[in-house]
DNA sequence: TACACGTGGGT
DNA sequence: TACCCAAGTGT
């Protein structure tokens, strides 16, 4: 370190207090937010739903995971239920939410739970099963069990970094943060306080532009106090993936519509998430020579191409279709999936959006999208239109079916 | 430690 | 359009 405390000699006229817990909870009381998951004041939080709200809010917005969080309660109301399901009825009401080891081990972690009679209530316990790292062991002990516990997210990062204005770029200021974070939790409404810090990183202390005349911890914070509270956290740049190719191959029966579908590998990328039969995605990849990887022999059709962007890599898929007789039997490791059934299968986005081009109809894919339906999404079992004749050229969709981006190539 | 791992919304 | 960001975990 290069500045001794001696460096400070001369009298601050503002002295730099320690930020305090219970300012915070006398802001958390008056503004804090209204969230489902969340129990009322002086009520007794529900584990289960605490538990699960945490898992869904991993990496993801409140506004994606309400109308999800709302459906699993439906679908599973208690842990026991959660836990008695087949997986795949798991999977796909988590089809959506992204990030599916998620949903593998919130499964196994049900499980898990409920042969053990309840959740544990200690950070050491809790830190023990499947999808619970540092962070939702603080904050189920915190919030669910009103232990003193840190739950240290991006909020907390971001409040903390700026209180103390943590020079350290992330990930590597990570430890350092959370040692911070652990100087703040009060013995009071430990629970409480978890919550609030998250509420203030979300509400006010936001990435871009905090709102920091409205913060109850504006005094002590050393970034506002400098001035330079948007320059934290400091962050190392990341670097972007390559782009992959691939082919998607729609093969659709002829009299039931069905749809030729299989299951991904278990773990891995959109792991046991269901999908069309695709080629390999690779960089280097010739969508000219895709027919080489097709799942059978037919009349094959090139409709475009659907892109999406996974964190890591952006994918291109170039989509074919075909028909195929109807007593087609689907080839090993696939199956055929009726139209009222497509709703049942655990799809993935990207794999929505190659489906969506090939039936340019929106079929009522993966009810789970179920927030962004408000009009009835009817379950239109694609009409079985005149076989092609002829290939016609590969059109650009005119109107986008609702998950399916506008598909062009510049 | 560095990656892999989805998706949708905001600027 | 291109990033950035959101209640992280597992390997």
């Amino acid at each position: 370190m290069v500045t001794p405390a001696a460096s400070h000699s001369r009298q601050d006229r503002e002295p730099d207090p320690t930020p305090d817990a219970a300012d915070l909870l006398v802001w958390y009381d008056r503004h804090r937010r209204v969230l489902p998951w969340r129990a009322l004041p002086g009520a007794v939080p529900d584990p289960y739903r605490v538990w699960l709200s945490e898992i869904m809010l991993q990496q993801t917005t409140v506004a994606a995971v309400k109308p999800y969080f709302a459906r699993f309660l439906e679908r599973f109301p208690d842990i026991a239920t959660l836990a008695a399901a087949p997986e795949e009825a798991v999977m796909s009401a988590w089809a959506g939410l992204g990030y599916y080891s998620r949903a593998r081990n919130l499964h196994a972690c049900a499980k898990a739970v409920v042969a053990a009679g309840g959740f544990p209530e200690t950070v050491e316990g809790l830190r023990k099963l499947p999808g619970i790292g540092a962070y939702t062991a603080g904050a189920v002990a915190a919030i669910a069990f009103d232990r003193p516990a840190a739950a240290v997210d991006g909020n907390v990062e971001r409040v903390v970094s700026r209180l103390f204005a943590v020079e350290e770029p992330l990930p590597g200021a990570r430890p350092v943060l959370r040692r911070f974070a652990e100087t703040l939790v009060p013995q009071e409404r430990p629970g409480d306080f978890a919550q609030a810090v998250m509420d203030l990183g979300a509400t006010l202390c936001t990435p871009k532009r905090p709102a920091c005349a409205l913060c109850p911890w504006m005094r002590p914070c050393r970034a506002r106090r400098e001035g330079t509270q948007d320059t934290f956290p400091r962050k190392l740049k990341k670097v972007a993936g390559a782009l992959r190719r691939g082919a998607a191959f729609v093969v659709q029966r002829a009299g039931d519509g069905a749809i030729l579908l299989r299951t991904r590998p278990a773990s891995g990328l959109l792991g046991a998430m269901a999908e069309p039969p695709t080629s390999e995605w690779r960089t280097d990849y010739e969508p000219a020579h895709a027919l080489l990887d097709a799942p059978l022999d037919a009349r094959w059709k090139r409709l475009g191409t659907v892109r999406h962007v996974f964190t890591h890599f952006p994918l291109e898929l170039t989509v074919f279709t075909a028909k195929v007789a109807a007593d087609t039997a689907a080839p090993d490791g696939m199956r055929f999936t009726l139209p009222a059934a497509m709703g049942d299968e655990p799809l993935p986005g990207a794999m929505k959006k190659a489906l969506a081009l090939a039936l340019e109809t929106k079929l009522a894919l993966p009810a789970p999208p179920p927030p962004p339906a408000p009009e009835p999404d009817l379950a239109t079992p694609p009409p079985p239109e005149p076989p092609p004749r002829r290939a016609p050229v590969p059109k650009v969709l005119s109107r986008r079916p609702a998950s399916a981006a506008p598909i062009r190539k510049k």
